[in-house]
DNA sequence: CCTCATCTACTAGAGTTGTAGTAGATACTA
DNA sequence: TAGTATCTACTACAACTCTAGTAGATGAGG
């Protein structure tokens, strides 16, 4: 499945991940920009038009959900830019990460880490 | 400056940074799909107007070029994957990255060549 | 029961994106 | 020089995004 959000929608998309099952009063306190109730609402009815969200009738009113994992979002994100942005290549996206974006010392440390872990686990030998 | 572009700004960026300065026709000729000239004419006129690309007379038409770079351009829209879905954490991107985008050995070998240089640079001690 | 708060459904409108047509200028070509 | 191809400027328009208002239902408190 092919999933593919605006700027709002991840934002809303990231207060479900980050609560679980939420109202729409209790999405919108998490939300950073200060956002009227419809508005919040709008955004969450768009997200479940297109199967990203799901809700549960929950006493006066409802309770939404995210049908789609972050993984899964994050992947077609990470997948998206680096073909419009880097030609298609993950490498070209890490080797920008690794040169551009200044990392601290300690950051490239655990990077470092995490890839021979990830090279340990790749090939047990 | 922030630079944000649609996706088929982005194509058509890509263009001029693949190509240098460029005819309309040399664009639409680059792009992998098929639009009318207009279409390209106009979006090129998008970015002019944003201030992304500026052209020159040449002959009886113009040549178009971009004014921002495409290091710039990447850097920007990778802070803004960042932002929007990995809670600001280069390291989590990073790290997403290393482990759901299936690299290869070679891949992942290269990588931490690249890491080890770049601490190194960083650190020369 | 009446009123007030809360919630959803429906509607709306400005701005952006994506695509392209038409008109009119210009230049090459026979 | 008359016709054809090429090019820009202007216009158009549908789809999507973002934001929010209004109306009407429902439930809680006195």
């Amino acid at each position: 499945m092919k999933i593919s959000l605006t700027d709002r929608e991840a934002d809303v998309m990231q207060a479900l991940w980050d609560r679980g099952a939420s109202t729409v009063a209790e999405v919108r306190e998490h939300l950073a920009d200060p956002l009227a109730y419809t508005t919040v609402l709008t955004v969450l009815r768009t997200l479940e038009a297109k199967g990203y969200v799901g809700h549960e009738e929950a006493g006066r009113g409802h309770r939404f959900f995210a049908t789609v994992k972050q993984q899964a979002a994050r992947k077609n994100a990470v997948q998206h830019l680096t073909q419009k942005l880097f030609k298609g290549s993950t490498e070209l996206l890490f080797s920008h990460l690794v040169s551009e974006q200044k990392l601290s010392a300690d950051q490239l440390t655990r990077m470092r880490q995490l890839l021979a872990e990830h090279a340990d686990k790749e090939k047990p030998e």
